[in-house]
DNA sequence: CGAATATAATACCATTCAGTTCAAAAATCC
DNA sequence: GGATTTTTGAACTGAATGGTATTATATTCG
């Protein structure tokens, strides 16, 4: 029963939705947004203007249809890391050293499109989009710390809010870096030291 | 002897060299290169578009002048605090304090003109002038790390470079959550927790 | 097959943009 | 005072940009 999916009526596209939503994150992953022409756009995502506005809006519609779903991809896959089956320091070096693969991956741009591009733009739904994405992040691996404690990883007391504030401040510098070239095995070095300080304090 | 300054031959300029490149900096920095037209130069500068052009060259060429002027500015005083007359881990703190009270500041944008604007452009002046910024300011704090083994104020096994590098995505970290609107009171909190984390290991 | 529907392809439009031209103005030099 | 020099001010230009209108094409439904 592959045939399930019933095609719709009119002419089918020559793209899938999903593909060039990430070709189009790509794009502004790699120029930022002013630096995004529609036509850039068009080119990166093999669809042309007028199905380009016709299904995803303008160009901040686009970029917000982007920003949720790389949050999205990137997040699910950081949580994979953060919460699967290794103890907490080895799970936290993890994290940091995804972060570093991630902004130095030669099949997608340098850096993050959350922390290098998105930052800049001058859009409130953006500005919030980052604040509440901080956030929960922040939580997130906050949570896994306290896991830590309770599996008697951590000392008792360890500060599980604030340690998780710096590994993310942490993986902003070392993701900022991989935009200026620093290769990505000096990062994962770099990584792997930064989550051993701030785990265990040396 | 006020009037040594001889005046130049013709029409008298309405601005100073210096001034405009202080408030083209600010556009830049506010509206990242690509989001910043000609007018919003011409209106930030008080400087009209052909004097614009004739003094300061095209816009690529203004904003190097403005990323070596504000490298110079913010590099002078972050000097200043890191090699005065505090011991190393008040100089260190003060240095993540200097960092997060220039991106919070009120009187200019938030965030970091090289941190979250210069890298994102495609421009290999901009690039080359990052990386060397990067490794010289890295040396810099690698530096006044030493001067504290020396002055006992740190252990002999400290290690000054990769400590040095922890301490700049650090502040990058929290130059860019200044940029998401996250208060000075709490990046100070964090740079003080930071510092002391990084030069006690605890 | 013919009507209906949805996308493709091309061309178009108004606006904005980076960069220039040129006459008028304000100063110094002789 | 007149020639010279430099900046100002306003208007101009060609290209690029975001966004749209229109027609052609591929598909399903009845």
């Amino acid at each position: 029963m592959v045939k399930n999916i019933k095609r719709p009526r009119g002419r089918p596209r020559t793209f899938s939705e999903g593909d060039a939503i990430d070709m189009a994150t790509k794009v502004f992953w790699a120029k930022g947004f002013d630096g995004t022409t529609i036509d850039d756009l068009v080119e990166g995502m093999g669809v042309r203007r007028p199905s380009l506005y016709a299904i995803f809006g303008d160009k901040s519609t686009l970029f917000m249809r982007c920003l949720v779903a790389y949050r999205e991809n990137k997040g699910k896959l950081a949580e994979g890391v953060l919460f699967g089956p290794n103890d907490v320091h080895e799970a936290i070096r993890s994290l940091l050293r995804f972060a570093v693969k991630s902004a130095t991956d030669h099949n997608s741009p340098s850096g993050c499109l959350m922390i290098c591009v998105a930052p800049l733009m001058d859009d409130e739904n953006v500005r919030r989009f980052l604040a509440t994405a901080n956030e929960e992040t922040t939580a997130a691996v906050a949570r896994r710390l306290k896991q830590g404690i309770e599996a008697k990883e951590l000392p008792v007391d360890f500060p599980c809010e604030e340690r998780s504030r710096m590994l993310l401040d942490m993986s902003r510098g070392l993701v900022v870096r991989a935009k200026l070239g620093v290769t990505r095995q000096k990062l994962l070095d770099d990584a792997d030291r930064a989550a051993e300080l701030i785990l265990r304090g040396q």
